[in-house]
DNA sequence: AAAATAACGCAATTTTGTTGCGTTTATTTC
DNA sequence: GAAATAAACGCAACAAAATTGCGTTATTTT
């Protein structure tokens, strides 16, 4: 995925082409997966205004999620964890994101790994896949040092 | 791994050696995660006596993971869910269980993939991993036909 | 068997996520 | 661009999931 985060992205522009509406808030919230790619709820919460609230975020990140914007992470910690969906790979609510992702196990930032692909499994006898992970666990190297 | 399920384990000699106290209930926990692999804390629940309280479950488990019978299962459901070790992978509190897992998204239960492995990922600069997890979610057998 | 240690149960609390409804804001239609 | 429609928002209340402290009971060690 090839993101220029130079100031110059339209997010309002990208809502639209979803068929989001472009609150002030939903704007913020795209900017937020742009600049760090995945975040949890908390963590949206704290990069948010104290005048956001929860339930609106709850929502903003189920819409973005119908919407092709963003997918969800499994994580073990029992958070809901969301990424930016590459745009070549996710279309509407169909997500496919064969990418790895690495989540810190002490700052619990997410990472997306571009480079680490998930195998390319197709069908299992019994099993109908909706969606496949690659999930990594540990430390990140800031959590490493300390 | 090969898990002979005959009746004829003796779950309380492998919580001996692993250094888990032999209580009826840890005795039966175990049982069940050799009987099914895979479960959540709903369905540990579900499976137990009504006697035992949510917290000793709980307690339980986590002591299990901390001393490598069991490991979680990241899903996107924010539910914690454990499955059984594979002996000849995870040596106490080291965990590495490469083999898939499948969440059903209806049914909620998760089946290990004995035959599909994780990519075999040594090192990432910057990223210091502790436990590698390829997650598939979807619908099962039985689901997809409800 | 007694002492030490670990597990357990209960109640209370915290954290996380959800629902309903009236109000505000954005989008569509004219 | 103003009115009508639809969607988003905030608030309060609720529900579910997980955690903490502490006194009691069971297990392990000596």
């Amino acid at each position: 995925m090839k993101i220029q985060n130079d100031g110059n992205i339209d997010f309002a522009l990208i809502l639209a082409k979803k068929g989001v509406s472009k609150t002030k808030f939903r704007i913020h919230l795209l900017e937020l997966f742009y600049n760090k790619r995945s975040l949890s709820v908390k963590e949206v919460m704290n990069k948010s205004s104290n005048l956001i609230n929860k339930v609106t975020i709850y929502r903003a990140l189920e819409c973005f999620e119908e919407k092709g914007l963003i997918h969800k992470v499994p994580s073990i910690n029992n958070i809901i964890r969301y990424s930016l969906c590459n745009s070549d790979e996710c279309i509407g609510s169909l997500h496919k994101h064969n990418h790895g992702h690495f989540i810190c196990n002490n700052c619990n930032q997410t990472f997306c790994l571009e480079n680490y692909k998930s195998p390319d499994i197709k069908d299992i006898e019994g099993f109908y896949i909706n969606s496949l992970n690659l999930i990594l666990e540990g430390y990140c190297k800031d959590c490493h040092l300390n």
